[in-house]
DNA sequence: GCAAGTATTGACCGATCGGTCAGCGGCCGC
DNA sequence: GCGGCCGCTGACCGATCGGTCAATACTTGC
């Protein structure tokens, strides 16, 4: 029975899984969830379509796999690199940091979660994935309002200098090519020097 | 005759053209460019499909006048409003907070463009498209250069610099509500505000 | 060796897509 | 009055889409 081999039988599933998960990440950053089709997926993986279906039930699932695991492993990644004695300022260069290093190393997963913005399936299912992003959103201003109280930072609207945070990271992927000048996590620390002290002479 | 969803009897050509365009834009912005069917687009104008290949060649030449059309206005409605004699500094506000405006005007055909870079289109034709884009983004880039030469900026990474301008306004279609919230040109007004003296304390 | 379960396949389905085409009807110049 | 033109239509096409299903190879417990 497929107890006492589990163990086995779930890593080949698990490995293929992980394939097809990984695959489609790179087929929906590249050319979108639209212009993804299961055909394009199974003959990147090697297989025939109907095996798509046996490890997943639809299309959206795939997707949604992808787009919740790095929306959620995103925060985590950012959340165990805030030093914990540090101010709020440096945490906030620290969580700029580590985005730019998370958006290096996960790039595909991050373009496909990002990309389908305009499809269906980001509105459908996601309620959980959108749980994340808005921790990992409130995490900025979270740090953002300590840097106010302690003092760092001056008066601000809040929200809206959140956002300017998370627009020029967001926006890295429209621009960013990894194999040509700055690599990621130094880019987010050039933007937060720039986001902290201001472009104007001193 | 038919009762059109806009109010168009007269057969001028040029108004269908326009009527045309301006749905399209809708629905591509709500729906991207693949989530958009000839068919929802002539269902939303009120005429059969035929008559949108009658007077466009394919569902491309439709987009592209669109991503065309509002790429080189911006850059003329941008040009147009900056203050000639003022200084570098205030140029780039005038800069920013003209695009906010832009974007709140012509929301439609701004998301029609942005929402169709994961789509074939984008890199098809375009030339023409990316000529004022690059010209547009140029602007920026020019501003930040001269206002580091006047000494009214330090000085920066001019290209960076730039991205985190044009990262604060492109990211703006992704969370900004017509309805609530401030108005586009006065995020843009304290976007330039934040960066330009920095968040932190004086 | 055998039964059971799992990984895997190709053939197939209805729906929808972008795009084509022959033709209809009203307006305008002659 | 009439012939050509233009805005306009519905019927239609091949391709492709997401998804289904019955059948096959392989593994594994007994």
């Amino acid at each position: 029975m497929a107890r006492a081999a589990s163990t086995v039988e779930a890593g080949d599933s698990a490995e293929r899984i992980l394939q097809i998960l990984s695959e489609s990440a790179r087929l929906f950053a590249t050319n979108g969830y639209d212009g993804t089709s299961m055909r394009d997926i199974a003959e990147a993986c090697g297989i025939s379509k109907s095996l798509l279906y046996h490890h997943f039930t639809d299309k959206d699932e795939i997707f949604a796999r992808i787009a919740l695991g790095s929306t959620r492993e995103l925060y985590q990644f950012v959340f165990d690199r805030l030093p914990e004695g540090a101010t709020p300022t440096e945490r906030l260069r620290a969580f700029m940091v580590a985005t730019g290093e998370y958006f290096q190393r996960y790039r595909w997963a991050w373009l496909a979660s990002t990309s389908a913005f305009w499809s269906d399936p980001e509105q459908r299912r996601q309620k959980e994935r959108m749980m994340w992003r808005d921790r990992y959103e409130g995490l900025v201003r979270t740090l953002i309002q300590q840097a106010i109280d302690a003092g760092e930072f001056r008066p601000l609207d809040v929200p809206l200098a959140g956002r300017l945070v998370l627009s020029a990271l967001n926006w890295m992927h429209r621009w960013y090519k990894p194999d040509k000048g700055m690599p990621a996590p130094q880019i987010a620390d050039a933007y937060f020097d720039m986001i902290f002290r201001g472009l104007r002479a001193e």
